[in-house]
DNA sequence: TAAAAATACTCCATAGGTATTTTAT
DNA sequence: ATAAAATACCTATGGAGTATTTTTA
């Protein structure tokens, strides 16, 4: 059997004429009455009832009619679809985020995916350190990264998007809440809360941040996400030094200010080397195209959160 | 495009190997890349990473295949589907009934074509009047009829099934009931009730028994059908004069009488005389197997249903 | 270096063309 | 008598075979 004799039998069931079938198919009439007796013999099935003058469906026929269309329907979309997935028009893109770039940049990412790619359906995971990012991307269990870098990996391909200043997150009765801005070195003495993971890179910039201000962090309190964090600022147990990006995040009860004498952190996005996925190749090429990620999330301002 | 590319690339998905796959196909391993390769060139898609060592499916491919094996599953349900159509196995067969008829064969009819011919979907249209009848399978609304016969009409085979004596339909309070047997001329002053239709055959027996016994009915009251006559009797409004089958279906406060000096009356199956369904003919032969119709359904005792 | 896919080239089966016949209205 | 499907016959495309080369793990 083949798909030629189905789509010559679609138009002849159609038709109920040989010849007009045959014209419209561009083929002459003989061969088109040939390929559906073929198909008949095949099936051991009459599928016409034929005089000279009258072409009509059997039982038999009409039942097979309905179904070969709707498999020919069905193969052209098949064919549609694998041709929308292999140029990446459609298919998944699993994406990961950082607690603090979630608030900061997931929201333009998803407007620009939603409005350019809409059949790109998006597996977002959020809220995934930097080193988890790293080793999903390694073991193909994500597409795309916003991670903090720079990340030494050969196998990735990290590109910096942002460098962002260091935050305070401070309680709201803390005695530093009037200062606008924070001296690093006022908070030798100071209880931090951190980020559960020993390797979060928010953490390393802390770490880096005290050192430049000559002195070793406390740290009191390990937080497994940013709303966690938050909250156990909020309650009053500590302070924590974040990226810029988790300005938004504060909840009630926090402040958040601008500390002088802190490093900067890097936002960056990193995906396989190897990957030559369509999707990904035109997710990148649509967030470059649409300003994504926001210029800054930074301002010199001091903005509060009560 | 082609089928046999398609079943091609299905092998190849499962096996992940040209050459096994191949083997499997009975075909050679050049002539399995070639086909493979030129169904890609058709899609203008790869389905597969190859090296001489690995060969694997691409997303785009992955996609594919599940909707190919699908698709070829899909034939090979419709092949099935159109032989058995062809065959008589499968299908819808179309069966009218006397509304007395139905009473005493429609048990049987059902259970010998459910267990039978299980595939074909019965359609029933009960309480159909002889000329009725006749209409529909000329107009082929119907392929199988049981009716009141014989009829004379060449396009149609109608063939005797049963010969039945008529019976009388008596309100349980009648002055007649007292009696085992009525004699059709202790009828004359009676009203009757009869069939809505002036053609039924029913009525056509009520007056041939009549004139037999040498007076016109007095026809009182007409009904629809058989139901609602037997209401009309049990409710004391006359009587009424039916073929034997109708015995199970007299309600409380109607008893049922054999008659002396009335008529017989034929029950038979028609069909299209040109009707080549082979369902119906399969429907025919298992009818015939197996016992259709009953017997007979009158029986010389009188039998009560008070 | 060995296993496996790709390439080169040949062949023949068959789909489709033209010419003609058959058939039903 | 005529329209339309079936039949007869021929041609050429292309699918599949064998032999060989290329590739990569």
């Amino acid at each position: 059997m083949e798909l030629k004799q189905l789509r010559y039998f679609e138009a002849v069931a159609q038709t109920c004429h040989f010849g007009r079938a045959a014209e419209r198919l561009h083929l002459a009439q003989p061969a088109l009455s040939q390929a559906v007796r073929r198909l008949e013999k095949e099936l051991g099935v009459e599928l016409f009832t034929r005089t000279t003058r009258q072409v009509q469906l059997t039982t038999a026929g009409q039942y097979f009619h309905s179904d070969v269309r709707r498999l020919l329907a069905n193969l052209e979309q098949s064919i549609e679809r694998v041709r929308n997935v292999a140029s990446g028009t459609t298919g998944i893109l699993r994406v990961a985020f950082t607690g603090t770039s979630a608030h900061s940049q997931l929201p333009l990412f998803a407007q620009i995916m939603g409005q350019q790619l809409p059949d790109i359906a998006l597996d977002i995971h959020a809220d995934m350190l930097t080193p988890d990012q790293v080793q999903a991307l390694l073991e193909d269990q994500i597409d795309l990264g916003l991670l903090r870098g720079p990340v030494e990996e050969q196998r990735l391909l990290v590109r910096p998007l942002l460098r962002e200043p260091m935050l305070l997150a401070l309680p709201a009765n803390h005695r530093l809440t009037p200062e606008p801005v924070v001296e690093m070195r006022d908070l030798a003495t100071e209880p931090f809360i951190t980020y559960g993971a020993e390797l979060s890179s928010v953490n390393e910039a802390l770490a880096a941040s005290c050192r430049q201000a000559d002195f070793a962090p406390r740290i009191m309190h390990r937080a497994p996400g940013t709303a966690a964090l938050l909250a156990l600022v909020a309650a009053g147990l500590g302070i924590a030094l974040l990226p810029a990006s988790a300005r938004t995040a504060a909840p009630r009860g926090v402040v958040m200010r601008d500390v002088s004498g802190a490093t900067t952190i890097d936002l960056s996005l990193a995906v396989r080397a190897d990957d030559q996925s369509p999707v990904l190749a035109r997710a990148l090429d649509a967030l470059d195209a649409h300003g994504f990620p926001h210029p800054g999330t930074s301002t010199p301002q001091t903005q509060e959160t009560a």
